[in-house]
DNA sequence: TAGGCCATCTGGTCCT
DNA sequence: AGGACCAGATGGCCTA
């Protein structure tokens, strides 16, 4: 873990931050008074360093004689400057990851607005009955699936005995897909037991064109598509069909 | 306690 | 370069 920003910065280069990445920094390190917010106490290093080559009343010539000192002091600036460069490459990075996290939290908030939106034109459940995110968009594409097949049905123009009839047994008119049987009971639905009057003449899954017959989808009778493990078993029984005309 | 669902973080990839 | 999108990982909460 990259030490704090705070603890690596060292007071030699404050003025000499360069390159494209510092222009991200304007929070942390762009001003003097920053870097001077950054510049440990005069006390806090130890005894005082050598007199920086170039510095005022420090001649910069080519036969100035190396000691064994300088070279260390070398090293010493080059450590602290990797490790200060190093830091504000942390700090780039961590400021870039939580504009990111924000944005990525916001698309989900937003995706999630959107499924809320879509259950809120399916079907209504009891108040205390959410369905899932999974069970939404199941249950919103056979809802639109029935639909469809119902205003097609009409078109062929209910000839004989009438088409919404046929799409919907007697016992469950008026409603479309529904769940199973309100004999069955909620585990019935997932072991694939014979599907409710309801689901036998207007599920999707006696259809061959319908979309639960598609072999690319996976759900069938025992799929959240058609059932709702978590929807309590009286409700089975008090509401036969969960789609309604009005 | 295991499993399901969810929110969030994260790094990678693609697009503008 | 930066934003959108995606999928994997992780941890919290709830329920059977």
């Amino acid at each position: 873990m990259p030490a704090p920003l705070e603890t690596c910065v060292s007071d030699l280069d404050c003025a000499s931050s360069s390159g494209s990445s510092t222009s991200d920094l304007s929070g942390f390190l762009t001003d003097g008074e920053d870097c001077a917010r950054l510049q440990p106490p005069a006390s806090a290093s130890g005894p005082p360093l050598p007199a920086r080559r170039g510095a005022p009343g420090i001649p910069v010539t080519s036969d100035t004689p190396r000691t064994q000192d300088d070279e260390q002091e070398r090293r010493r600036r080059r450590g602290r400057a990797r490790m200060r460069s190093e830091a504000l490459l942390h700090s780039l990075r961590r400021s870039r990851r939580v504009k990111a996290n924000d944005r990525e939290r916001n698309r989900m908030h937003n995706l999630n607005a959107a499924l809320d939106a879509l259950r809120s034109v399916l079907p209504s459940f009891p108040d205390d009955t959410k369905l899932t995110k999974i069970e939404t968009l199941r249950f919103a594409y056979n809802y639109i699936w029935a639909l469809a097949e119902t205003l097609r049905l009409a078109d062929q123009g209910l000839t004989g005995g009438g088409a919404r009839e046929r799409l919907l047994p007697p016992q469950c008119a008026p409603c479309l897909p529904g769940p199973p049987s309100p004999s069955s009971d909620a585990e019935s639905w997932g072991s694939g037991a014979a599907p409710s009057p309801c689901a036998a003449a207007a599920s999707p899954l006696s259809d061959p064109s319908s979309p639960a017959a598609s072999e690319d989808l996976t759900y069938g009778p025992g799929d959240p598509l058609f059932s709702f493990p978590g929807l309590p078993k009286d409700l089975l029984h008090t509401t036969p069909c969960f789609i309604h005309y009005h």
